[in-house]
DNA sequence: CCAGGTTAGTTACAATTGTAACTATAATCC
DNA sequence: GGATTATAGTTACAATTGTAACTAACCTGG
C-alpha cells in the first residue's frame, strides 16, 4: 500500500500486440530482405513491385503503389532501380500519356521465377509448426486485423 | 498451354504471410506512432523505452535494449530525447561507472500513467472482433511464430 | 600493475524512407 | 477552345534508421 498505487492498468511490452507484430514482422522482413539482397540484389520494395508486375503485366504505378502497399514515390524508386537494371520495361499508355504501361523483361520474370521458391519455402518453413487449421484460423484472423485497423485508423484522430 | 507454362508456383503478394505481416504491423505501428506524437510527443522507440522502464526502474541502456527488442544506437537516441524531455534521469552504476542506471522521473511515470489507457484501448478494439477464443489462439500462434523466426535466421544463410 | 582485449554507450556517416514541391499531361467547365 | 483544376509520376529536401568507428571504463593474464 505504499507503492505508487494508481489506477492505471500494467501494460508490458512483451504482450502488447503492436509492439508483438512490429518485431515479428521486423524478424520476418530482414531475413527475406537478406536473402533477396545477398542473391539477386532487390531490395523488399522492388520485390513487391516484381511480384505484382509478374502476376499483372500492364499495370500503371499507381496500381502497383495500391497493391504494394507502398506510396507512389516509393514504387517510383523501386522502379527507377529495376528499370536500371533491365527487369522491368516501362512504356507510355497510348491514351494517357502520364500513365505508365509497365511489365516485366525476360529477365525480370527469370528473377521473379527464382525468387518464388525461396519466398514460399520461408513461408512454408515459418508455418511449419503449426496444425493446418492452426494456419487457417491465422489467416482468417489476420485479415480480420488489417480490415480493423484500416477502420481504426489514427488513434483518437479528430472525427473532422 | 499457350502461356508462359513454367513450373514455377504462383506467389501472389497479398496471400503472402510476410508482406500481410509487415502492411498489418505498418497500419497499427502508423495509427500509434501519430498518437503518441500528437498527444505526447513520443516516438515509438521512446514510447517502447518509457514502457519497459515504467515495469522495471534502474535498468541499463543495454537491457533495455533487449527488452524492446531494439539496437543500442536506437536506444542511445530514445534515451537522449528522454532525458532531454525530463522523463529520464540517468545515473551511473556504482560497481560500474560505463554502464547507466535508467529509471523514470514523475514526468515520465506520468506520460506513461496518460499513455497506457490509450494503447490499450486501441489493441482492445483492434480485437474486438474477435471471440476470445480467437484472441487466445491468436497469442498463442504469434508467440510460437516469433521463436520460429527467430530460429530459421536469414533466409539461406551460410550454415558456417 | 600494465598490455591486450572486452564491454557500455556515443558520435559520425551512409542509406533508406517520408514529405513537399514540382513538371507534364489530361479533364472540366464556362 | 482557353483558363482552371486534377492526376501521374519525379525530383528535392528533411527526418529516420542502420552501420561503423570511436571513447571511456573495466577485466584478465603474465
Amino acid at each position: 500500500m505504499s507503492e505508487t498505487a494508481s489506477a492505471v492498468p500494467a501494460l508490458d511490452l512483451e504482450h502488447f500486440l503492436p509492439y508483438r507484430l512490429s518485431v515479428l514482422s521486423n524478424t520476418v522482413s530482414t531475413a527475406l530482405a537478406g536473402a533477396y539482397a545477398r542473391r539477386f540484389g532487390l531490395s523488399i520494395p522492388q520485390w513487391r513491385v516484381i511480384a505484382v508486375l509478374a502476376r499483372a503485366p500492364g499495370l500503371s504505378a499507381a496500381t502497383v503503389a495500391e497493391r504494394t502497399a507502398m506510396d507512389k514515390v516509393a514504387v517510383s524508386r523501386a522502379l527507377a532501380g529495376l528499370v536500371r537494371s533491365g527487369r522491368v520495361r516501362r512504356a507510355l499508355a497510348r491514351s494517357d500519356r502520364r500513365r505508365s504501361v509497365l511489365t516485366l523483361t525476360a529477365r525480370g520474370r527469370d528473377v521473379y521465377t527464382r525468387i518464388v521458391p525461396y519466398a514460399l519455402e520461408y513461408e512454408r518453413r515459418l508455418l511449419s509448426e503449426l496444425a493446418p487449421s492452426e494456419q487457417s484460423l491465422f489467416n482468417i484472423v489476420l485479415t480480420r486485423l488489417q480490415r480493423r485497423a484500416g477502420l481504426l485508423g489514427p488513434v483518437g484522430a479528430a472525427r473532422v
